[in-house]
RNA sequence: GGGCUCGUAGCUCAGUUGGUUAGAGCGCUACCUCGACACGGUAGAGGUCAGAAGUUCGAAUCUUCUCGGGCCCACCA
């Protein structure tokens, strides 16, 4: 039975087949992976994409990665689990949604909160579904049967259980403080979901009234109104006696005092020197306010408007028109002395651009900063939220790839504040807070009026007794992000537990797969969702959520621009993936990429992928061909005969003794392939992906199809070795380029996936070792041959280039005469090499020395001398000869230099020194021979 | 204002702890059908490693500064 091997790999065709293959097989499953019960572990819970739209380049990436690192640890023989899930992204989402109803004329009040989260939960299911194909098509072995969604009941019960208990804890409190309010998603917003964008704005300079002493500067005029008082530097000449003062002034909105009040933080030299301090929506002036202990005065609203505090004249108007009205009420009354532009930097919400406002506010808050202690919590013996998340990586207990995040991590660190964890969010965790008194929490303004009172429960289900109504806040996005490499692993049957703590102790997966082995993420949500995970998990387990952090780059456009669809700039992956196959798009990610460092995507980079994942099937091709060709067995199944062949214990070669084996070609390349298998392993142990997919790679190509293949063609009879390269390389590159290999694999191994194949080491993987069974194998003797095979490559190289050189048509056979000194026996035993691989030669001699031959071209290669006969061009071959020995000339020039260094050899390890000296001598001898020619050829 | 990062061939990038005449891919030039591959083969051209100073026997690699990109953080109102 013949089989047909299509000339061109063609990825869609096989990719979705084999995918098919793979999860029937159930591997991507570690409880089907057959292993002992004290195998090692690795798991990597996959960063949760947000349940909005479709995958792009970025996820592509994360998942290559991920896949990567997964694959890799399953084939070394470990429990390898990769948790896939979607994050239900709370404001995102909800933003989406908004914006589609908004097209069909309608707001979320329109449908009221129930109508609208359907709505939401329909787009949801819609995404994710899609995400979850594209996924695949990346060819992702997650494991499908414990894929995860942050609404989940047990992941929804684990946000309740975490947040109770740190209530209980006291970590979690309500709090009346200023916070950033974002007016179109009328929601709070944590302090690094806040953006600043630079522009320009207009400082007034102005007094409040006539009478009032002091010159004050701001961008915000409208703000005010608000104002309780002015403060200055302590240190300032020009206010120091008004500092203590109190000033009446009206804006037009009552009567209100300002104090003069003095701060270091007042920049002297900016504006006047003199800060109006509005308590109740700037954040340096609400600490200002607490320490002169000044009173607040909430002039804007939730709806962004002014409201009755502002006075009637300005109640209801937007943020802008007040701004434009009181400035004209202060030119009016003069009051204006000059008007600036400036540099500005905005803060804006990070979803829907929307300028922030900071104002007042009774929202639940995560205290950072509060020393607990836990009992049975090694961390949290009288510690800090913020100091454990710190001293976690401080002590590397968690490592971060690149190490240089670290320092932004500590940074970050060292300044979080206090946590604002409610949002006015519909969709999402609800707060797990019921009230007695529904009025006090129907709406915002009357609930921040509203004194606090004790009429609340807070508890993981609701309570039993009647007349209670649950918060209608949602939890922060992040809160339940942050418990996500645990809450992904508990038994998602809660009842069979009775506490939390029993819950958490006797779930079998978090038990076995907890801590993850790594996080592997993008840069830019670090401190979003690392710094949070960090904080939750070693609060509420006691253990760290990952050992490991990997952070990619961010995928960029050939210019270093950030893809984006309204720019038009982004590259779609899926369409990648149809046009040159998922292998080669994983491969252009991870190659020529470096941890925390940007890459570049562009269309022909993933088409030079594709043409090697193609060289790797035509490799396959020809050696399948070559099989048949060479067996001696009629029967041609490929299958069987295959089995045989891969197998190391049954090598035929060695137990028949069929023919003269190893030649030094393969002497080289498996002692290439052994290098190969070692310096891989290393790379991808210590996170060098990029690097160890390059080696790949290079080897494949350059060592093996370029060379050793060809050499196959001369030598003969080498299907076992080639199988058996072949059969390691499919090995080491299956982590990067799954489904070419797997389909090759299928050609030659009917029986396993190549996804459970052992990943091989140098010791039991060693042909070589058997093919030379007698003679000593170690290091120095195989770099020997390493370089005893370079100089008859050397030898072939420079003999097509001369023939390039004098242009001879390439059918033609020249003759050659080697002077091969002490080389002569290699020579002699590697002509069959230089005289096929496509160097043209027909007659040769060779002798250990001998006189020089007129009318043919000169080589020297090390201290073998080759004429090559007939080829005459004597200018050619002079200006040739010329440039040689004066770059030659150069050279020897610069080792002179070195060599009469005294302080070089001195104090240069031994070994660099004899190094140069052996350069030195055979640049000169090989000077000489040059010279000598130039002579002869006469002038 | 603080911090990080990059600047290596026309383009995109490698270059582990300082030690080969600095590498690869794409592009470019010439030639090629050789038992798989034109998504291929062979050969070649192309770089004072942004600039300056320093440390060192020796620097693309370490230090400092300058110039030029990018990013992050920060309550200059």
């Amino acid at each position: 039975m013949k089989k047909e091997v299509p000339k061109a790999y063609n990825p869609q065709e096989v990719e979705d087949k084999i995918y098919k293959k793979w999860e029937e097989s159930g591997f991507f499953n570690p409880d089907n992976l057959g292993l002992s019960e004290d195998a090692e572990k690795f798991s990597i819970s996959m960063p949760p994409p947000n349940a909005t739209g479709v995958l792009h380049l970025g996820h592509a990436s994360m998942l290559a990665y991920q896949d990567l690192m997964t694959r890799y640890n399953r084939m070394c023989g470990k429990s390898a689990l990769w948790l896939p899930g979607t994050d239900h992204a709370s404001i995102a989402t909800q933003t989406k949604v908004e914006k589609i109803i908004a097209k069909e004329g309608k707001t979320k009040y329109d449908l009221g909160r129930e109508k609208f989260l359907e709505r939401v939960n329909k787009y949801v299911e819609n995404s994710k579904n899609t995400i979850k194909n594209q996924t695949r098509k990346m060819g992702s072995s997650c494991d499908w049967s414990r894929e995860r969604y942050t609404l989940d009941d047990g992941l929804s019960r684990a946000v309740r259980e975490v947040f109770v208990k740190m209530y209980n804890d006291k970590l979690i409190y309500r709090g009346d403080r200023i916070v950033n309010w974002c007016p179109r998603c009328e929601s709070t917003l944590a302090d690094d979901e806040v953006e600043h964008k630079d522009q320009k704005a207009n400082l007034y300079y102005f007094k409040y009234d006539k009478n009032f002493p002091i010159t004050i500067a701001t961008t915000r005029p409208e703000t005010k109104l608000g104002d309780t008082a002015v403060a200055v530097n302590p240190k300032d000449k020009r206010y120091k006696k008004y500092i203590g003062n109190i000033y009446e002034i009206d804006l037009g909105n009552g009567k209100h005092k300002i104090k003069i009040i003095a701060d270091r933080e007042v920049e002297m030299k900016f504006g006047t020197g003199a800060l109006g301090v509005t308590p109740a929506h700037s954040m340096t002036d609400w600490e200002m306010a607490e320490k002169n202990d000044l009173e607040k005065i909430k002039i804007i609203g939730e709806d962004g408007k002014m409201n009755a505090s502002a006075g009637k004249n300005y109640e209801g108007l937007t943020v802008l028109e007040a701004r434009e009205k009181i400035v004209k009420y202060f030119q009016e009354n003069n009051l204006i002395e000059k008007v600036e532009e400036v540099d500005q930097s905005l803060s804006i919400c990070y979803r829907c651009d929307t300028p922030i406002e900071p104002l007042p506010s009774k929202q639940w808050f995560v205290a950072v900063d509060k020393k607990i202690t836990i009992k049975g919590n090694k961390y949290f013996q009288n510690k800090s939220l913020k100091e454990v998340s710190f001293e976690v990586v401080k002590n590397k207990e968690i490592k971060i790839i690149p190490e240089r995040f670290e320092k932004t991590y500590f940074h970050w660190m060292e300044n979080l504040r206090d946590w604002c964890i409610s949002r006015q969010i519909w969709f999402g965790h609800q707060v797990p807070v019921w009230y007695r008194d529904e009025s006090g929490i129907r709406n915002y303004e009357s609930r921040i009026n509203s004194k606090f009172n004790n009429e609340i429960y807070i508890g993981v289900e609701s309570p039993e007794s009647e007349g209670w109504t649950q918060d209608k806040d949602t939890l922060d996005t992040w809160f339940s992000s942050g418990i996500w490499t645990f809450s992904t692993l508990l038994n998602q049957d809660r009842k069979k537990y009775k506490t939390f703590e029993d819950w958490i102790a006797n779930s079998p997966d978090l038990k076995k797969f907890h801590p993850t082995s790594v996080m592997e993420t993008g840069y830019d949500i670090l401190f979003f969702w690392i710094a949070r995970m960090i904080l939750m998990t070693t609060y509420t387990l006691g253990e760290v959520p990952f050992e490991n952090i990997y952070l990619h780059g961010m995928v960029r456009d050939k210019q270093g621009r950030k893809m984006s669809k309204s720019f038009g700039n982004g590259i779609d992956p899926i369409e990648m993936i149809e046009k040159y196959g998922a292998d080669a798009l994983r491969l252009s990610m991870i190659i020529g990429s470096s941890p925390g460092n940007d890459i570049k995507m562009y269309e022909e980079k993933v088409e030079g992928y594709r043409n090697f994942v193609n060289k790797l099937w035509n490799i396959s091709r020809y050696i399948i061909v070559a099989c048949i060709k060479d067996s001696k067995n009629e029967k041609d199944d490929l299958v069987s005969k295959n089995k045989k062949i891969v197998k190391l214990s049954n090598c035929q070669i060695v137990k028949e003794q069929k023919f003269s084996l190893p030649t030094l070609a393969d002497k080289w390349i498996l002692n290439k392939l052994n290098n190969l298998i070692e310096e891989v392993t290393d790379d991808l142990d210590n996170y060098r992906f990029s690097q160890a997919g390059e080696k790949i790679k290079e080897f494949t190509w350059n060592d093996f199809a370029d060379w050793y293949i060809e050499v196959s063609k001369i030598e003969k009879n080498k299907d076992e070795i080639l199988n058996y390269i072949l059969k390691q390389l499919l090995v080491l590159a299956h982590p990067f380029i799954p489904f070419v290999t797997e389909e090759i694999w299928k050609n030659f191994n009917a029986e396993n996936l190549l996804i459970t194949e052992k990943w091989p080491s140098r010791r039991d993987a060693d042909l070589l070792r058997l093919l030379c069974n007698k003679d000593a194998i170690n290091g120095d003797a195989m770099n020997r041959v390493s370089t005893t095979f370079e100089i008859i490559q050397s030898i072939i190289t420079a003999i097509r280039n001369a023939r390039a050189e004098y242009k001879i048509e390439p059918s033609k056979k020249i003759d050659a005469v080697i002077y091969a000194g002490n080389k002569k026996e290699l020579i002699e035993s590697q002509l069959h090499l230089i005289k096929n691989l496509r160097t043209g030669i027909d007659k040769s001699e060779i002798k250990e020395k001998g006189e020089k031959i007129k009318d043919a071209a000169y080589l020297v290669i090390g201290d073998v001398e080759i004429y090559l006969l007939g080829m005459v061009d004597k200018e050619k071959e002079k200006k040739n000869l010329q440039k040689e020995i004066n770059e030659l000339e150069k050279y020897i020039k610069a080792i002179q230099a070195k060599l009469g260094n005294d302080n070089f050899v001195e104090n240069a390890p031994r070994e660099i020194v004899n190094k140069e000296r052996k350069k030195y001598q055979e640049s000169e001898e090989k000077l000489r021979k040059l010279k000598e020619k130039l002579i002869s050829l006469g002038s």
